[in-house]
DNA sequence: GGCAGAAATGTTACCGATAACATTCCTCTT
DNA sequence: AAGAGGAATGTTATCGGTAACATTTCTGCC
């Protein structure tokens, strides 16, 4: 790393002007073909490019977005970022992520940070809705006062920009109907910790379907699990722990496959056989879910679908723009309820 | 989105010169108190924040590193990436990540673009060596000078630049070891492509180690599987149909957890009991691990130890450091070898 | 050969922030 | 009360690149 090569080094060494440097290199045709090599010859030599940050000074544009998502070993988030990378990509811009650690709310100096690096857009993905309502809607009107936000967030919930909505109706609705329809009548639901906006969502929308279809909404068959496999298998162990036998629920609904990953080690450690002694399904249908023993039937938010929609609202955003778009979820159906009747002797 | 704010307009409101900003911005201590006040309640009105691009040209430094690998969506460079952006963020700097599609080498683009953003090191991960070497070096040299360079890569391969080595011998020497201790004598190897040096050192390592233990290196049990659990899948019914029963291995050691996850699946649908027909160990520990059926015994590369040398390493990077650094591998065990008399029938 | 007009190239102000240097304003001290 | 000297603030060149505008060079044509 020798130094930085300027576009004054490049025009002294080819002897011409700053402008004919630009003009080679943005491909401008009034260059005689003569000059355009010599330059071009220089331009190889020593690998110029142009700075990015002084053709930002200049020209106004970054060309660059920024994901904030919790953390990118999620692997939910992780689908997310590669299709915004992706969708980014084809249109011309880089994408700059942004992890917060511990599930943290939107921070002042990430405020800081993105305003500083003068991002033409932000997508906020996730748990960040654990911010203080005010504070968060107070962040976002600082960041609008410098680009077109975005979020991937639950329905309903009010922030000032673009909304794209997870399908989180669906996304409870599916696997209890499903539940249901093979003859379960005992549904519980572990995930998330109800203190975040988006698993509390989940649990509500998940307690309106019981009702809605005449099922126990018992407080017992609603537990927080976190979001790993650990957090699975004590909520597995917790409930049922709490129940006589008689009452524990016949079908389970995980807030993600790998709370369900580790729900179905609890399970089978406590000696029950998959699917004819349990039912379960898990969310965000993840490369793993054909391979669990039995393989999880699981929703597909579509992440991609989602991300890529955001990416190309902030790319076409105008002042003031709050849309909202969302995609349906989908159940995908793989053998961890088993078929009906193996169930209905459970009743 | 207003526009922007510039330090002339936060001057201009607050009656000062931008000189008087900038010192109040950086806490620069000859402020008279009121004056620092009145500067900061425009600022803070403004949500401003200055441009990093226009500090970036006046200061030099972009205080950005580079990660570049193929996909996020693999755990195991998520965990790299992770670990690379905390380590940085600890000492100030932030982080861009870039994927190069289908397994791509180091394109011409890629050095453009790490040119032109001016970062202040990259960092490569994985099988960027699929690069052709004449290319590679050429890309590096370009890169490096502009800033340095550190790879996360093999031992013995000979590049120009800091190389961070994962540890490929144990990586190997572990699980064949482990096998062999618990009585395996035929051990097979599904994995990666033989194409890529990352999986070709892998396999040589592995043959090594055969011979070695005076263990049989049928070039039968020794099969690409690619990097996913369908390659591991696949992999497994292409060896085991093409062998006798007789002759087929009774240990398997695979690229990485995921082609594992494929694997144990279509052994159990090929009828055999795991871990007592079958030992398997993969690679990576990844959080799945512990919740496979039976727990899946894996190497630990410590990508994340890895990656933080990485990043300490490019910071305190002076012109032609060319050092490397290794962690050594670890062996998890877990349940899916199973105990070694099980195994001694078999033979 | 001279000139119009196009083609090629050069000159320079500007983008936003900083820091070295210059200037103005205080506050003591005697 | 004057002046030294430090504190507070202002002025300006600079970073690398771009584009509008100015200038030079090259054509072709009569």
């Amino acid at each position: 790393m020798s130094g930085k090569v300027t576009i004054y080094d490049i025009a002294r060494e080819a002897g011409v002007s700053t402008a004919t440097v630009t003009r080679v290199v943005r491909g401008d045709a009034n260059v005689r073909a003569s000059t355009r090599e010599k330059v071009q010859r220089v331009i190889d030599a020593y690998a110029y490019t142009p700075s990015a940050s002084a053709q930002h000074l200049e020209g106004g544009r970054t060309k660059t977005l920024a994901v904030v998502l919790t953390t990118v070993t999620n692997l939910y988030f992780t689908r997310i970022y590669d299709a915004a990378y992706w969708e980014a990509e084809a249109n011309g811009y880089s994408v700059r992520l942004f992890q917060t650690k511990d599930n943290a709310p939107i921070s002042r100096e990430l405020v800081d940070t993105l305003i500083r690096q003068r991002v033409d857009g932000v997508l906020f993905v996730g748990s960040i809705w654990s911010t203080d309502r005010r504070d968060l809607n107070e962040a976002l009107e600082k960041l609008r006062l410098y680009m077109p936000v975005a979020a991937i967030c639950p329905p309903g919930v009010q922030l000032n920009c673009i909304r794209i909505h997870s399908d989180l109706v669906n996304c409870s609705r599916l696997p209890v109907r499903h539940l249901h329809a093979l003859g379960h009548r005992r549904i519980a639901f572990i995930g998330g910790s109800m203190q975040t906006k988006d698993s509390s969502k989940r649990g509500e929308n998940f307690l309106e379907e019981l009702r809605a279809l005449d099922l126990p909404d018992d407080p017992a068959y609603h537990v927080d699990a976190g979001y790993d496999a650990e957090g699975g298998e004590r909520a597995v162990l917790r409930m049922l722990s709490g129940l006589d036998r008689r009452r524990w629920p016949t079908g389970i609904v995980a807030f993600n496959d790998t709370v369900a990953l580790g729900a179905i080690k609890q399970l089978k450690q406590m000696g029950l056989h998959l699917p004819e002694d349990m039912a379960i399904i898990g969310c965000d249908n993840q490369f793993f879910c054909p391979y669990t023993d039995p393989p999880l039937t699981s929703v597909d938010l579509h992440p991609e679908e989602l991300a890529t929609s955001a990416v190309r609202e902030l790319l076409v955003a105008r002042e003031g723009t709050a849309i909202s778009i969302m995609r349906e979820s989908t159940l995908i159906v793989r053998e961890s309820c088993g078929a009906a009747l193996s169930y209905r002797k459970l009743d």
